[in-house]
DNA sequence: AGCCTAATTCAACGTCCGTTGAAAGGCAAA
DNA sequence: TTTGCCTTTCAACGGACGTTGAATTAGGCT
């Protein structure tokens, strides 16, 4: 038996455990060589099982890559919107900063990169590199993230009153720009600082990516 | 006869107008679709050639692929060296300031795209999307941009004496990654502001990225 | 024990993949 | 006009692709 500590569970949790098991291994291929790049075969040989199962538990290729991406959307955009509340919480009164305002952007992904790195690694690298893909890019970003984002930016405007629009949106796409380049772990920074600059040490981006942020927002998005 | 205007060309100018039209479509599909997600067929298809015709022209896809990269490689290195020899030119006596520094980074690729934006659209498409790749951006950003990124952060440093490294790094890497999402054109900005933005505007990114990138550099690099 | 359903395996389908060797075409030099 | 080289076409290779239908296994219910 393959999965022998399985014995005597429900039925539907060995299912469920399965398809975690597919899912595993296909955020993990999708991230390092994207949709394409990866087969079927590949995925199911990673999570040791036949190829035939992913059709089982899933419709298609395609169908198995949205459900990696569904998988973890729903806590990851929970936790963003929890850190939101507790600023808007803590300044029920007065405004916030706009540097609490992007650390309740950014610090929630970071903080679950270090705590959970197996967890968040992978996925975080597929939502930077689809971020970043023309095919991919403008369709899927908005579906997951287009709510959470627009309340973010609403945040901001309200910290930095009479900005424009167009500043305002453009400040966020640099941001969004620097944030999953950070997440694509492509080991670049590392390379080109030899080895100053370690990519996994979220410590060392959290320090500095929302006061960057911030201080460009501060810059660019000034009253008319 | 497929292409009748080439009658009387030399044989080697002919060959090499085929190569170019090979690498156009390639450039076009690589951008769009990935390395994986486009085939050998799928390029000579809209190259208007036979497939073997790649395989003469190019040893294999990959070495295809490296190809397309390669070819705008030097000219694109040079224009933003000259733009920072200007700015050195400019600073023999006093130090620039480091805005005028990274519009050289910037502007000479932002100039290229509105001047020429059919030759250069798809090309720095792929260059963002091999940034934001595992499988790529660490090895072939290094390769090929390497020279030029460590000049223009030898330059910042000066710029902002006793800066530590590892903050010079990072901002480079903030830097990087909002530089790219711009040219990666997935359409994300422009339907997240309803059309307030537009992805293909240079001027509007030209008004606010060397700012937006300046004012983090001067907040993050300070002295110890 | 026997049944029902859900989960898994097996074997195969038609298609397309990257790549190649040999033949054909086109042009310049002799 | 013939020779020879560079370019292009043609036809095919072995293998891998996404996907499927039917057969098999396993576990909870009666």
């Amino acid at each position: 038996m393959l999965v022998p500590q399985l014995r005597g569970q429900s039925v539907a949790s060995r299912s469920n455990e399965t398809k975690q098991r597919i899912l595993n291994a296909a955020e993990q291929l999708f991230a390092r060589e994207g949709f394409a790049g990866v087969t079927v075969r590949q995925i199911m040989r990673e999570a040791g099982a036949d190829v035939a199962l992913a059709y089982y538990h899933f419709d298609s290729k395609r169908d198995l890559f949205d459900a990696v991406l569904m998988r973890r959307a729903d806590y990851m955009n929970d936790v963003r919107h929890a850190a939101l509340d507790a600023v808007e919480q803590r300044h029920q009164d007065d405004a916030p900063t706009i540097e609490e305002i992007i650390e309740a952007f950014t610090t929630p992904l970071l903080q679950l990169l270090a705590e959970d790195p197996d967890t968040w690694r992978d996925y975080f690298a597929l939502i930077a590199q689809i971020n970043n893909s023309p095919q991919w890019g403008g369709e899927l970003m908005t579906r997951f993230f287009d709510p959470l984002v627009r309340r973010f930016i609403d945040a901001i405007r309200r910290a930095l009153p009479d900005s424009s629009d167009a500043d305002l949106f453009w400040c966020y796409h640099f941001l969004s720009g620097a944030l999953t380049l950070t997440f694509a772990e492509t080991g670049r920074i590392d390379n080109l600082s030899n080895g100053v600059c370690d990519s996994s040490d979220m410590d060392a981006i959290n320090e500095r990516l929302p006061a960057f942020i911030a201080a460009g927002f501060r810059h660019i998005c000034k009253p008319d």
